[in-house]
DNA sequence: CACAGCATGTAATCTGTTACATGATTAC
DNA sequence: GTAATCATGTAACAGATTACATGCTGTG
């Protein structure tokens, strides 16, 4: 997949490891993430193929940097992968349900305070997406993307709401569960923004 | 992760690594899923570590069964990994959304297959997980678990019903971007439901 | 007897993470 | 000057997928 993100962003203009690796943590980061050894290997690898070339970096840049230029046979191997469509449902991996699932026999309150931290992460999270919004200044020719960029943050954003609308409920859950048959109010109300207490 | 979701079964009780896989096919496979290659190595390795015995299949026995059991230390290493909690959010990789990120210049008509193609899958997911329903049948010492393997069922659910809705968004949004200032009815409407026609 | 399912493994490969390593530039 | 950021890489390791490989059992 990253070969096909590299691609992608390289098919908007010519840039260096460094600026997609920047570009990635700002735009694709909530559905793929890469390190930059990741990327700057993988990059190398795709000049190999032939479907970006580098330019040396210039003899008075100390910064060294080097840039990658998409070429016509990585133009076409990205529009191939594009009209080859997904006929699957892509498999997820959540560690947190791994621990919920697991969870029968924890005690509430450590089960409360982990799912009360996920919610304040969730809910920031959520926050910060709703403060996003795509855009190609400068960049006429790129209108048209626009609209799938903002898709994806939409995504993002039912996500990290339906996240924090489950978490309410199984805290909500385990809290009725740890006193049955009572309706006495905790003598500290926890404040779910609370910093973690671990 | 694999490790302890291994260890969580077998703390339920002994299985082989046939009916390991099998259970996390029914149970987990939504928020964690492995090959049975990957099952048997790890199983292996956590025998090698002493979280887990297994008995050498019996000699009667010509499938070769090789059944493991957790030992006191799998036991506290389960325990201490549930203790120590989640203090991230997890980062999730969606290759749906990179193919949606970088669409602003593939045909509407491609694009509208694709998407309601995967809307129909998501939608028999959504249904299957809705008929779905966790129980322990004989193990009254696992009905607490019952209610956190029916939670993460429920993220399931909630899951599936966002990307139907976010998925339908997108097919109007593109939809409506194909015929801009027209309001004729497309003369051959598409059922969302038909096989994928590529 | 053929086929689906039971049952377990190894090997090669690919993908991804973490750590190590280096050096320049910019802002304070 | 010192810390943050710019900028690029390598190496070791861990995690995951795909292919190869084998043999038994039960059903039609």
């Amino acid at each position: 997949m990253l070969p096909y993100i590299l691609l992608g962003f390289l098919s908007y203009q010519p840039m260096t490891g460094y600026e997609l690796k920047n570009l990635m943590d700002d735009s694709t980061q909530h559905f793929w993430h890469a390190h930059h050894s990741q990327i700057y290997t993988t990059l190398r690898r795709l000049e190999e193929k032939g479907w970006l070339v580098s330019v040396e970096p210039a003899e008075d840049d100390p910064l060294n940097r080097r840039a990658y230029s998409i070429t016509e046979s990585g133009r076409s191997a990205l529009q191939s992968w594009l009209d080859k469509p997904l006929l699957e449902i892509e498999s997820s991996k959540h560690a947190l349900l791994v621990r919920v699932f697991f969870s029968g026999s924890r005690e509430p309150s450590g089960i409360l305070r982990e799912l009360r931290f996920q919610r304040q992460l969730h809910q920031q999270q959520l926050e910060q997406y709703r403060e996003q919004e795509p855009a190609a200044p400068g960049r006429p020719d790129l209108e048209q993307e626009v609209p799938f960029w903002r898709a994806t943050l939409d995504f993002g954003r039912r996500y990290e709401a339906m996240v924090v609308d489950w978490l309410d409920d199984q805290i909500a859950r385990v809290e009725a569960g740890r006193r049955p048959a009572m309706s006495f109010p905790d003598a500290f109300p926890n404040s779910s923004l609370e910093e973690y207490d671990a």
